[in-house]
RNA sequence: GGCCCCAUGGUCAAGUGGUUAAGACGUCGCGUUCUCAGCGCGGAAUCGAGGGUUCGACUCCCUCUGGGGCUACCA
């Protein structure tokens, strides 16, 4: 397994980068990667119906945000290219092997409407046999097969190509995940579609071609194309071309519905860039995702990609399916901000911004004042950078409303003296006193006034922040400005206190 | 229905005949503390079920059960 590893990455642009294609693209990185091999895209464009504008486009950008490069692709080119199946298409390349799979007999035309198939289905399901295609030219000569295709032609009718299916076969692989599987050429269901009545190769076709000329030598892909494997393995056989190794990985299960993780489960946040948006470091999804259906060595579960390079190995691939654990997810991100905190800060800031609690301008001038503030409000707690924003918001940027309980803390007693008492102390200390000297002060209030715990701390707490709980007061009242505390403080004396 | 795959705690999982069955997330409890977050400590699985094989099985075999995938002129 050491020369000349060339794996790929196939999608086809009908969406968004998916978490499941995330994954099956960074275990062939990774595998392409570890051992010094090829890492190639190519684009499976041939259902022109199902492509949208710029999903190409978005894929590629967010391979790349993930932090994975190719070697050939649409973009770079390459000695095997072109890199889409509609281009290729277009040059004819799949058309050759179609044609010589028609002259040898391996393949032919099939003129049947889809109401026919769909009835034919029917019947056999009615008789309770598998659906099965029923080869139409069953005995006939070449010459009055090729007279059928006149009579159909003439009526108007397009025709698929059908490959014509050894049904007596059994196809086995050593699969890389999974070890031994075998199929027999039956289970097929009969006489496939390998080219399309619009000229497009289906994909199982276009597949084995594309993989052989681009010289493909391991593919790596979903639990999903397990069944996919025997058709494939038919044209490779009827081309006389070498089979690749076929390692089919676990899928990826939705945690609420139990099924393959589907674009349309909605429930889940699935697309890679969702998680961009929310804030989520590309290094930990990398780390998360790396880890869904794999597993290292040792203990530890914090690594970069440089680390999953290092570390890769296609027998430690797990064969049961994996349950997508967004708490996970969360907790791997957490650790990602917290080990990259002067990286993440700067969106962390960001996220401000697009709050609205701050402008731009701010953004640059207090910068400072911002990191202190976003490090004191928690930022160690949170899961993504967009919830840095409600942790800060009050009381730094707002001041929320005073609650019944709170007022029953400051409106006591106690409160009352609690408050006098801190007026007087915050006044005298210096416009920049620092943590230490806050909790000196109010350490002091303790003995005076012999009251302490939540009775001494929640009506200044209230008093300055308007809130019961938070982080550290002192470490907030030095991010506070005086000027503006001491008037929050007036403000809710003469509202409650007087 | 048919074919294929899978099966260790709520989740990700280590483990390849003899282990006190790792670790992590989550969860619960305790501690630190004015509170929140953080941090520290601790609790919770006998390995889907039943049969074998073996001196001995979570580890091998069989059956069952459960889950998943595929079954297109989609990829």
């Amino acid at each position: 397994m050491t020369d000349d590893v060339r794996v790929r990455y196939a999608p086809s642009p009908t969406g968004y980068l998916h978490i499941g294609n995330a994954r099956t693209a960074l275990f062939n990185w990774l595998f392409a990667r570890h051992y010094n091999g090829t890492f190639i895209i190519r684009i499976e464009d041939t259902d022109a119906n199902r492509n949208i504008a710029n999903g190409e486009q978005s894929q590629l950008e967010n391979l790349a945000w993930l932090g994975l490069d190719w070697d050939e692709s649409p973009d770079k080119g390459g000695e095997f290219g072109p890199y889409r199946q509609s281009e290729r298409n277009a040059d004819g390349i799949y058309q050759a092997y179609i044609d010589d799979l028609l002259k040898k007999g391996l393949a032919y035309k099939s003129y049947k409407t889809s109401e026919e198939l769909a009835q034919e289905r029917e019947a056999q399901q009615a008789a309770k046999q598998a659906p099965h295609y029923v080869y139409e030219y069953e005995g006939l000569s070449d010459s009055q097969r090729e007279a059928k295709y006149a009579e159909f032609e003439a009526q108007g009718l397009k025709p698929v190509v059908r490959f014509r299916v050894p049904e007596d076969k059994v196809y086995a692989w050593d699969d890389i995940v999974k070890g031994h599987i075998e199929i027999g050429a039956k289970e097929v269901g009969g006489d496939w579609v390998i080219q399309k009545a619009d000229g497009m190769p289906t994909y199982n076709f276009a597949v084995v071609v594309d993989d052989h000329l681009m010289k493909i030598t391991h593919v790596l892909r979903g639990d999903d194309h397990v069944s996919n494997t025997p058709k494939q393995m038919m044209i490779y056989e009827a081309l006389g071309w070498s089979v690749p190794a076929f390692g089919h990985m676990a899928l990826i299960i939705n945690a609420a519905t139990g099924k393959k993780l589907s674009k349309r489960d909605n429930d889940v946040l699935q697309f890679v860039e969702q998680y961009r948006e929310l804030g989520y470091q590309p290094q930990a999804m990398d780390n998360f995702i790396g880890l869904l259906g794999w597993s290292p060595k040792g203990e530890d579960e914090i690594f970069s990609l440089d680390q999953f390079i290092q570390m890769f190995d296609e027998k430690r691939l797990t064969k049961a399916n994996a349950k997508f654990d967004q708490k996970k997810l969360e907790w791997i991100n957490n650790q990602w901000m917290r080990r990259d905190k002067e990286k993440v800060m700067p969106q962390l800031i960001q996220e401000l911004v697009n709050a609205g609690l701050i402008t731009a301008e701010q953004a640059q001038t207090q910068k400072d004042w911002l990191a202190n503030v976003i490090e004191v409000a928690g930022v160690d707690g949170i899961s993504y950078t967009r919830q840095i924003v409600d942790l800060v918001r009050e009381p730094f940027f707002e001041l929320g409303e005073i609650s019944d309980e709170m007022l029953s803390y400051l409106t006591s007693e106690d409160g009352r003296k609690v408050y006098q008492a801190w007026y007087k102390a915050y006044q005298a200390l210096p416009v920049d006193a620092n943590a230490e000297q806050y909790m000196a002060t109010i350490r002091s209030i303790q003995n005076e006034l012999e009251i302490k715990g939540r009775n001494l701390w929640n009506p200044i707490r209230i008093a300055t922040t308007h809130q019961i709980q938070g982080p550290n007061l002192p470490e907030m009242l030095v991010l506070l400005d005086k000027n503006k505390v001491l008037a929050t403080m007036d403000a809710v004396a003469k509202k409650y206190l007087s």
